[in-house]
DNA sequence: CCATTTTTGTGTTGATCGACACAGAAATAC
DNA sequence: GTATTTCTGTGTCGATCAACACAAAAATGG
């Protein structure tokens, strides 16, 4: 639908995915202004008028991440039929995505958005609730898979999901600092020794 | 040894210590001078003529932390008889000091610095010194493990020690979202059960 | 045509940053 | 004592930051 007024002359989503990749490089504070026009291809009066201020953008940016950038590793607990598979296959997602490749960043902009430095209190929030809706999707693939018998009932629901939560953080760490892929397979193999059944406890 | 000119009116390693807590708790850039004069209690021309700048004082301060912090943490590694316990008293000082205490920031300085954001190069250097340092500890004594017989020949070492630090590495994440000590003892629980030979592989 | 609405580019603004100039103060050396 | 050296406090500097004022430009509605 055509509206009144001068047209916009760029592509918002456009302009929304390269502001993406800037904080995701270079998270918040040390992303400046300046950057994100050049990135964007606008100038700022154009980016306040669409996007409001820099907090919102990288709100903004946030979302379109996590619906863009989230699926292709968080969906496989879903997919697999087992939930044994279903962790295994996320960690090896993240083996996959998580070192720099040329065309994204290295590391997860949600996992590591407002540690290490600090933030807006409203991005410390909105980080802070993305990790913990992973932390409930984990626990719920568990408690699934302990109500059809695949999980011994001894198990440790949420000692195990913040586990499996912690290696993937720990992943995405290890790939800001260069790890490559291979290096982060073996981080996942080994994740996965620890799941429950693996153990002489196990019947 | 008293020497000539007027004599320093602070004490400089406690300045040091209060520079580094500012830095714990906020990373680099967002620390800024007025900040850390005040929390230091001094003035900025006495902060330049004791320490040289921000950045000299935040590589003096990540070293302070290496040399304080650090070892009541890592020291584990070298204390325990099997290289078993070694670790797991490493997640369990971690699980201890990472949650945030009233006396000391959450998290890891260490393992979250340069992340998540951009930081000097310098800085960069170092704190992916530290890690790879620590990575480095925790392969020996995976390696001393494996001569004394305690690991399988066939422990794929490389991926093991990436993998504890990456445990701990999460750790420190969920420690910066408000994790409690109760809670990463589930998460140092479930690593520890990735240790080889509680696998059905092992005899 | 003209009036209205929205976007675009140029330029600026107040705040804050890290860093330091300068002079006075406090010690030692002679 | 005087000279020298070093530290302290006040004040400020240029740079950079996020944010926006302003007017020209480009569309629609009449």
């Amino acid at each position: 639908m055509a509206t009144i007024g001068r047209p916009r002359e760029f592509d918002r989503d456009a302009a929304l995915e390269a502001a993406m990749r800037v904080f995701w490089r270079k998270g918040f504070a040390t992303a400046s202004m300046n950057e994100l026009c050049d990135a964007m291809g606008i100038r700022s009066p154009s980016l306040y008028a669409a996007f409001g201020s820099k907090e919102a953008l990288y709100l903004e940016a946030m979302e379109h991440y996590v619906q863009t950038i989230g699926p292709p590793v968080w969906g496989n607990l879903l997919a697999a039929t087992s939930a044994r598979a279903a962790f295994e296959n996320v960690l090896l997602a993240g083996m996959e995505t998580l070192p720099e490749s040329g065309v994204t960043p290295a590391g997860c902009m949600a996992m590591l958005a407002a540690v290490g430095d600090e933030w807006p209190e409203a991005i410390i929030d909105v980080a802070k609730n993305i990790r913990l809706e992973v932390l409930r999707q984990l626990r719920a693939r568990l408690e699934t898979g302990m109500r059809e018998g695949e999980l011994p009932p001894s198990t440790d629901i949420d000692g195990l999901s913040r586990f499996y939560l912690g290696v993937f953080q720990g992943m995405a760490v290890q790939a800001r600092d260069g790890a490559t892929a291979a290096e982060l397979r073996g981080v996942a193999a080994a994740a996965m020794a620890a799941w429950p059944g693996n153990g002489r406890r196990q019947v």
